[in-house]
DNA sequence: CATTGCTGTTAGTATATGCTAATTTCAACC
DNA sequence: GGTTGAAATTAGCATATACTAACAGCAATG
């Protein structure tokens, strides 16, 4: 497990990230997800492909090697501790800690990595409720465009993907829309192309994109209020 | 205040650190501590010049610009901040944290290193006692090569240059060679080139060179062990 | 004054990372 | 089957960072 650049942890944490979302796993997904051009793209991956970090299937598809996924792994965990200790010791609001983890997650030294997450508790999940990997989410959780209107349900995590707009994320933050909140969805109109939802808090309306990206658990009626006081 | 290079950070750090302890700051020693071949620091250089972040003398003596001053004081800061936390609060030990830190300081966003800041309660000397930029040894401060003997002296910071081998650093660790602790000076023997110490956790041998490095403060007799327990 | 030796510099390369423009490939669609 | 369009690739280039080998400059020393 020799280190690798920045560069190089990049690519192989959005790999990861891809793959863990279900969405294809191909160089133009990466050029867009990294904001690279495709030319560059390529030629990073015969790099990595050398050595022996990614492998790529006759349909283009790309696959992390045994190598590649353990790596890929433990930079996701640095970056999960690191908006955990981000929001959690510093205070810095979860909206907004995953641009900096994403300076930090490249900078941790095992040791550090395994005195931090010692000091945070080993948590399991990171302030948008990503779970480190080796963690799952709940066997029920489903997508908020899943879940049926009349139901009350509890976020468990934010999409990685919704991540990199900070102003989205403030959004979901002014409502609420965070781990461990409940709303009822209200309606999901397909002319709006958007879901309708109210909590406590009061009214939300989410585009399809973004439900999409929301991953809820439903709450039975009869145990409403559970969890959040 | 554009954004550089971990390598161009590097080298502002090293010229910073350079003119603190009152060496040469030339090209050749820059190589050395880098580690790196001159041809590499001669460019290198030439791209910091360019960029406006080093001047060059006519005698090839490297100064840093205002910019170059400012920026190389922040990422000392970075630094001395890490350590104070990984020491700290994450309990890694205090002669360990300097290879940790070293890559930290490349990684803290601004409001990383405010909230930090906070949270570590505004610390003024990292855990080998030096000051942060801004902040001042007290003005009594002699280094050990200077101590006469008989006196008893606490130790006030280990000099940068030492930092860099872990070897070293724990063997001070274990006499107790370390910010705050007292030693009385036994004897400077020209011919071994070396200082006998002694204190209440025993007898300690330092090299002249070591000794240069390491900054102490004389204290009064009648004051003896009045700050350590 | 000439030699020695450190320091700085030039020349020549290599690799990683990035780009644009142009071309190839291939599947999907008419 | 041929066309079209997205995706992949190639060509050509640029910059930052590294190296070794060779050479230049200059001060100290004999």
């Amino acid at each position: 497990m020799t280190e690798h650049s920045k560069v190089i942890e990049e690519y192989l944490l959005t790999l990861y990230k891809l793959k863990r979302a279900g969405e294809p796993a191909k160089a133009v997904t990466l050029a867009k997800r990294l904001d690279t051009s495709p030319p560059t793209v390529h030629a990073t991956i015969l790099r990595m492909q050398r050595d022996g970090l990614v492998n790529v299937t006759k349909t283009k598809e790309l696959t992390l090697t045994k190598e590649g996924q353990s790596i890929a792994e433990d930079i996701a965990y640095r970056h999960n501790l690191s908006e955990y200790f981000l929001c959690n010791t510093l205070g810095i609001p979860w909206y907004e800690v995953h641009q900096h983890a994403h300076l930090l997650e490249h900078a941790m030294t095992p040791i550090v990595v395994e005195k931090l997450a010692e000091f945070l508790g080993k948590p399991e999940f990171c302030p948008h409720g990503t779970p480190m990997p080796g963690t799952e989410l709940p066997e029920n959780t489903i997508t908020l465009m899943e879940a049926q209107p009349g139901t009350t349900v509890e976020v468990a995590m934010i999409g990685e993907v919704l991540e990199d707009s900070v102003d989205l994320m403030k959004i979901l933050h002014e409502h609420k829309v965070m781990p461990g909140k409940q709303h009822k969805v209200i309606e999901k109109t397909e002319v709006m192309r958007s879901i309708l939802l109210e909590s406590k808090d009061g009214p939300s309306s989410l585009p399809f994109h973004v439900a999409e990206k929301i991953f809820v658990i439903e709450i039975p009626k009869d145990k409403k209020r559970s969890i959040q006081p």
